[in-house]
DNA sequence: TAATGATTTGCAACGAAGTTGCAAAGGGTG
DNA sequence: CACCCTTTGCAACTTCGTTGCAAATCATTA
């Protein structure tokens, strides 16, 4: 992992550089799929506080760095899109996919969620889909 | 809400009736929209102890009178959708809807979820589809 | 490169959410 | 009605997430 994405991506995202913002950036880099709070602090445990790793999250968030997956499990899942990051806006608009064998939650960023028609006097603003089942390493 | 009904949805899934279930069920079938452990809570707060509603929600999930719903803010909701409950098998292949506006989920039982090609390799189980937006009540 | 000001971090304390073991109470069956 | 099995309530505990504040770190300018 190059020191000088990391840094490029905080910098576009009007961040200031700090060993935890680095590290946890270079933890969803390397992860490739989406990570609970809880992955993100264990990977990262011996460095950093709790509190950190939250307000760490929580800026990502804001910043667009990160988008949050529904999960029906009680927690919240966050992940980095490739092509968001690079280019520093959203585009989330793809199923996610969870692996009820390994656990892992992936961005499937080719598979677009479809259009749907909505009844009558409701305004869609967002759309989530999340597919169940098992993942190609765990389907061999 | 008759007696009967709540006793018979409860008979049907082999389960005793007691005081609580009765009550929680009783809940669902007076909401018509989802509900988080906390909204149930609320409800029967009076009458019953934080450990008991835990419990129930999970029988009632084991026993797929209620199902839940995939949500981004580190909750989980459930829903009870009339025909599962009344055939006592699910058909949760249904859009969800949350409303920014008034907090509210429903179950829009009659907007299937659109079929979707998955990447070879992958095997679906199930599906989920939640839509944020505003509802009827709210857009007016 | 050093000083300055703003931002970020770690700590401590707290509140909320969820779990577990166990004894008492309640439901179902004969 | 009496029995046994299930369910409930209580207490204690763990985990999760938040907040305020002082110390440390970062970016900027000279």
């Amino acid at each position: 992992m190059k020191e000088e994405q990391l840094t490029g991506i905080l910098r576009r995202n009007q961040l200031s550089v700090t060993a935890s913002r680095r590290r946890i950036l270079e933890i969803f880099l390397q992860a490739g799929s989406a990570l609970a709070h809880q992955d993100v602090e264990r990977q990262s445990a011996e460095r950093f506080d709790r509190v950190t790793v939250y307000r760490t999250l929580q800026t990502f968030l804001d910043k667009g760095i990160i988008h949050t997956i529904p999960t029906t499990d009680n927690s919240i899942l966050y992940a980095l899109c490739k092509d968001d990051c690079e280019e520093g806006h959203h585009h989330d608009n793809h199923v996610h996919f969870v692996c009820e064998a390994c656990g892992t939650t992936t961005c499937m960023d080719d598979l677009l969620i479809p259009g749907i028609k909505i009844p009558s006097g409701y305004t869609a603003q967002s759309i989530h889909m999340v597919v169940n089942g098992r993942c190609r390493s765990c389907n061999v």
